[in-house]
DNA sequence: GACGCTATTCTGCGTTACTATATAGTAGTA
DNA sequence: TACTACTATATAGTAACGCAGAATAGCGTC
């Protein structure tokens, strides 16, 4: 897709979001979120990324993490919305919501 | 608005598009600029920001300046699209639909 | 002619998010 | 043993926006 090179700025705020939003759809980790952005669309999205993300949501107490061993590979650090996740969550779409509404607003002007 | 604060970050990729679609309708300058993205809706953004992205515009040759006297203040600095600019607003409405289309598929999942 | 008012541009530092890349560890398979 | 797939971690770098304030230029007023 040469057209969608440089997704990256706009892909600042969102991609939160959307982990956040994938989390709440049932207990996961962070490999299986990276497959699931990919899977989205995200393909250039790297599991550094996702890595930070998950940091960042668990420093501000919006996940509960659990570790469990897996089959494959060393363990999984499994992550799942707590309350105040889910509150963040409907904030970001309220921004999301905000934000699209005036793009559009601004295109079709 | 208390439920949206931050957008800040949601804005970054997003705001250089609105300034690049703004120019594109006519020749305008950054004071001006800022106003109508305050009347978008977007009211927390500062001149500061809308200064640098201008600069930001004329480095990368997308757009033609052009300075005029001004009764009030100092010369105003008009903008206009050239047609590199005219390309890179396509291609940002392109990432726009790209990214927003995920968003809504991942919402309503 | 000094002063203040308004509109407007310009500057520099600070914050935050995403990227790239590298490291390391586990388990299955050839 | 070596290789591959899976998974987490660490860190330095880039780029965009925010903020506060300085600088500039014309006008009116006293």
């Amino acid at each position: 897709m040469i057209l969608l090179d440089n997704l990256t700025e706009m892909l600042k705020g969102v991609l939160e979001g959307c982990v956040l939003e994938i989390i709440s759809r049932k207990q996961t980790y962070g490999y299986e979120i990276t497959r699931q952005l990919h899977a989205l669309g995200f393909t250039d999205v790297v599991d550094g990324t996702v890595y930070t993300i998950l940091v960042r949501l668990e420093k501000n107490k919006l996940v509960d993490v659990e570790k469990k061993t897996s089959d494959m590979g060393p363990p999984r650090k499994f992550f799942a919305l707590n309350d105040a996740g889910r509150e963040e969550l409907r904030r970001f779409w309220a921004r999301w919501e905000f934000v699209a509404s005036k793009l559009n607003e601004l295109k079709e002007a």
